[in-house]
DNA sequence: CTGTGATGTATTTTT
DNA sequence: TACATCACAG
């Protein structure tokens, strides 16, 4: 192991093996480094690789610390210890031991956009009307109790009103048993589900805690009941759990994340030690100074004083445009500044931002000035129409009662069925207890019927039939590359895709991209499987896409910032209604937040930090006039110096 | 069943 | 603005 200069309380951390540890970690003091050399440690004290698992907040910090682990240990041969998500995890244990609740192993997991169809499918039975916005809210609160564990019988007993009661009970089973139907997970599932099973099967729960004596959980300011729950089953037995986190950098409290996981450790695990790491290696004083003195105007937090001993830097640029446009002007320019006069390379520059929607003009001026970019987040890839068509056939392959899939490929298909046909071989299917695809196979060979069915109709059940027991067939025999490169054939894809003129580059484009994917993935991967292939996609984000290597600036949320750092950040766009956002307006909790979201975003910033806002801005269409962000007025003006747009160029 | 145009509503944040 | 959904015609 290289020889590591850590401070006396890290030394502290990583040195600890027996019972449980939290680690309060400020913004940049080496928290993902605690952990691997942890592990690090931990395998060097003889523990076996696989008795550990550490878990992150996304799949690209787990990438991150995997790779540290292999070069902290590079001479020790040793197999890696598990590094996962919680949702990555769940996927995991589920795809083993999920029979025990009744539920098939081979499920497939929806992502957002699929488990809206499911519930709007829902809605529409219980003869509500689909309006977006309903549906969307339905869908949080669902998802909301899902995160604390509550099931559809455990609502009915609450103490809610009667009607709201009811509906919702009614709502949340039906769709509830919808997926299992369709043999499907939604995100929470793979938590929710995982909670159940330790719950109510306590000889599996063992199963794990034997296996995993020594449990690490980075980010633990953000889990919510469910990850909490799982943490304290696992970690029961061995009590080995350490957890590192800031309670400052909790942002995530609308997904049901509660900071009291983190604030009462001590509480729930008896004997557990408490460090403090509060010296900051990442930004200067500067920067790190302001960034204190804001989240001080949080009321409720465990005061903490990080210190950075990396001299006191530049002052933090301030710039107010009189409009957005003016505002990305002055990034763009800036950007050219830094790169030209201050050598930083472009992939140190970040442009943060509070909602998805803003990137957009920064888009236009950068490509205006031709400076190379890459949007993190946003509709990633996977989200695309095209990719989820093609892969809603691979899909297919695999499963049998898929609704969503089977639905979506016979709608790209333009086969000739649509809704209407689709709504009854569903019908049909659930009173024969059959499945989607046996349904149309009776169908097809004459054994069931739909009442009056057109020709075209029966000649496109026919070929779609066909056309996936000819993909199922291929499967059995090809690798993936070949599979997507059949599948893309036998359907005339292209010529689907060519139907749009506009678009059709475009998607050709990301098509044969997702060729490249799946080829890459299947070569670095040791058993590489459809049903695998497809589960990482769908749990992968947008994060996890990005890379490194590439000289592009980085667009993204202030959120997708989390766990990142660059050399000059721009935190856009710093105007009241927009950061805080509106919503949180009336709600103090909420604007506690917001100013702890901008802490994340500030002290994201190693050398250079810049706020810009605009006095007016185009929103919605109409221009609105707009009124700086009081997180401004809340830094004292000795760390800010504030341009003036005849100054700025 | 599909394509067209009208109409209305939306932008937090994501695994 | 711009995207999604809906009504209606073909």
């Amino acid at each position: 192991m290289e020889n590591p200069s850590l401070n006396k309380e890290q030394k502290q951390a990583v040195q600890h093996t027996k019972g449980p540890l939290l680690v309060l970690a400020g913004a940049g003091s080496g928290k993902t480094r605690i952990v691997t050399f942890r592990i690090a440690h931990l395998i060097q004290q003889g523990v076996p690789p696989d008795h550990i698992v550490a878990v992150t907040f996304t799949n690209k910090a787990a990438e991150e610390m995997r790779n540290r682990i292999q070069s902290l240990l590079r001479e020790t041969a040793f197999s890696s210890p598990l590094i996962s998500t919680f949702h990555s995890l769940g996927a995991r244990i589920l795809r083993e031991s999920i029979h025990h609740l009744g539920y098939k192993n081979d499920f497939a997991i929806y992502d957002e956009d699929d488990a809206n169809k499911i519930l709007r499918s829902c809605l529409l039975t219980l003869g509500i009307k689909g309006e977006a916005s309903l549906c969307k809210s339905m869908k949080h609160q669902i998802s909301f109790v899902k995160n604390q564990n509550v099931t559809p019988s455990e609502v009915a007993n609450s103490g809610l009103s009667f009607e709201i009661r009811t509906h919702f009970v009614e709502l949340y089973s039906l769709y509830q048993q919808r997926l299992k139907e369709a043999n499907a997970l939604d995100f929470d599932d793979l938590l929710f589900l995982i909670v159940r099973l330790f719950e109510e099967h306590k000889d599996v729960l063992e199963h794990y805690q034997d296996k995993w004596d020594h449990l690490l959980i980075d980010e633990y300011q953000d889990t919510n009941p469910s990850q909490y729950l799982i943490s304290k089953y696992l970690s029961q037995k061995h009590q080995n759990i350490f957890v590192v986190g800031d309670p400052d950098q909790s942002i995530y409290s609308w997904r049901g994340a509660n900071i009291h996981n983190i604030l009462n450790f001590e509480k729930d695990f008896q004997d557990a030690q408490v460090t403090r790491l509060e010296q900051n290696y990442r930004s200067r004083e500067n920067i790190l100074q302001a960034a204190n003195h804001l989240i001080q105007n949080n009321v409720s937090r465990i005061e903490k004083k990080l210190w950075s001993s990396r001299g006191e830097g530049e002052k933090i640029v301030l710039f107010v445009g009189e409009d957005d446009k003016e505002e990305a002007e002055f990034v763009c320019q800036k950007i050219e500044e830094l790169i030209h006069k201050e050598r930083i390379s472009l992939r140190e520059i970040a442009i943060f931002y509070r909602t998805n929607f803003q990137s957009r003009i920064f888009e236009d001026f950068l490509l205006r000035h031709r400076i190379p970019y890459q949007i993190i987040g946003g509709l990633s890839f996977y989200e695309r129409k095209e990719i989820k068509d093609l892969l809603s056939l691979l899909h297919m392959i695999i499963s049998d009662n898929n609704m969503v899939a089977f639905s979506r490929s016979l709608l790209f298909l333009k086969s000739g069925v649509g809704e209407t046909t689709m709504e009854k071989v569903r019908f049909l299917a659930r009173e024969k207890k059959l499945s989607l695809f046996e349904m149309v196979t009776q169908i097809v060979e004459g054994k069931e019927t739909l009442g009056r069915m057109t020709e075209k109709q029966k000649t496109a059940f026919k070929e779609y039939t066909d056309l996936v027991l000819e993909l199922r067939k291929i499967n059995q025999i090809s690798g993936l590359k070949d599979l997507l490169i059949a599948a893309i054939n036998k359907s005339h894809f292209i010529d689907i895709l060519r139907e749009d003129k506009e678009t059709f580059e475009e998607r050709k484009g990301n098509i044969e991209e997702l060729i490249t994917k799946a080829y890459e993935w299947e070569s670095s991967s040791t058993h590489p499987t459809l049903q695998m292939f497809l589960e990482e996609l769908t749990l992968k984000n947008a994060v996890d896409e990005m890379q490194e290597k590439r000289e592009k600036i980085n667009l993204m949320t202030v959120h997708n910032g989390k766990g990142l750092e660059f050399v000059a950040v721009f935190l856009v766009g710093m105007e009241e209604d927009l950061f805080p956002h509106a919503n949180a307006r009336l709600d103090h909790q909420a604007v506690e937040e917001e100013r702890r979201l901008c802490y994340v975003g500030m002290t994201r910033a190693k050398e250079r930090l810049y706020f810009t806002a605009a006095e007016s801005r185009f929103i919605w269409g109409t221009h609105r006039t707009m009124r700086p962000s009081r997180f401004l007025r809340e830094i004292p003006r000795t760390y800010i110096t504030k341009l003036m747009y005849e100054e700025s160029y």
